[in-house]
DNA sequence: TGTACATCAGTGAACGCGCGTTCACTGATGTAC
DNA sequence: TGTACATCAGTGAACGCGCGTTCACTGATGTAC
């Protein structure tokens, strides 16, 4: 770890990350500029090559960090989730998390992203795998690659559906009522034919 | 009517609409500004602003037009769905139409929206009609609103995870495939509990 | 232990860019008398 | 029918902005001898 001075900041990479993600939760619309990352970090608007050789480089940084909280987030939620209304209460906490991040979430989404970033591939893969487990634990007689990409469409699309004002998302409770109600819909449906 | 002329347009409302289906077909990543909408419709920058009063007016009119195709597309792929299948094929409509018009499907959804405008309610509304018929129909027994929200978030998250790379869209068939077997695993998911 | 020097991590000026929007304007149209 | 004039739909210069990235640089650090 090398010595803060006036001169040297000492964590110049950690700060700029905390600064991109401050000015994520501060102002969802704007997009993530290196300019604004060095000025929140208290730097000229260069220094922050010294650490990402480009834009998307941060911004894969801090989707990868995004991923990794996204995870933490559902195994809080439920660490082993099997029966519909586990997976309810888990696909709630994905909501709530995009609505609570939404800039961040959609830097996580929508952003192009870098297939080459391992650390951002690790953190995807383990909520993957989350659901994966998640999916063959409460539908055991299911294909479970085809009814996990299902599950996490389903909450995904929520998710966006809300962020993006298609659902009414301006009360907490509200939101998890619709987001509950919908997946054990989904689960319970039994279709003509 | 108004006459066109070297100096009048003639109908510059719908050449700026026309300019930037164009420019959003033609590069999927840039977002749409006022001025290259202006230039590709070979009029002054400020021309658009007789017609538009702001730029939020104008991403909201094409948003509006990409509703309506959205919903002529669904009825193209099935006029009335009931069965699973054909439920299935509807989604892989949805998705097709994310994926042949990326900018186009961003633009209608991740852009702020204006609940102001009329139009583009109306275009919704029809969207919304459709799945809700669908719904009732394919599935009699179920509550047909927690359940249409279902629908249309599988398969809207299944159109923005291969919109954003999150699940593989490089071939068309086998997006298709992959569409059709999670919505048909999804429906006949059969939960523990 | 002291010193020369390579390397590292910053600075700051500058490049060229495109943007949304305003403003005063002008050319063309259409309408009232 | 002819004309004055209001209105409409454009123009073009300008404003102020922020951006990504480059470049030559400089201050601080650490290492080899």
């Amino acid at each position: 770890m090398p010595q803060a001075t006036a001169y040297h900041h000492g964590d110049l990479r950690a700060a700029c990350l905390r600064a991109a993600r401050e000015l994520l939760e501060e102002d969802g619309s704007a997009a993530l500029s290196m300019r604004a990352v060095a000025r929140r970090a208290g730097v000229s608007p260069t220094a922050p090559y010294r650490h990402f050789p480009e834009r998307e480089a941060l911004v894969s940084a801090v989707a990868a960090e995004g991923y990794r909280e996204l995870a933490e987030h559902l195994l809080a939620a439920h660490p082993s989730p099997a029966t519909p209304n586990e997976l309810a209460a888990v696909a709630v906490a994905y909501v709530r998390f995009a609505l609570d991040h939404p800039a961040l979430f959609r830097a996580m989404f929508a952003e192009p992203c870098d297939p080459g970033n391992e650390e951002r591939a690790a953190a995807t893969e383990a909520i993957a795998a989350y659901v994966r487990d998640l999916v063959r634990r409460a539908f055991p007689g299911a294909d479970p690659d085809a009814l996990w990409t299902a599950v996490w469409a389903l909450v995904h699309g929520l998710a966006f559906l809300h962020l993006d004002g298609k659902l009414d998302a301006s009360a907490h409770e509200a939101v998890a009522d619709q987001v509950r109600t919908a997946v054990l819909a989904m689960l319970a449906a039994a279709p003509v034919s």
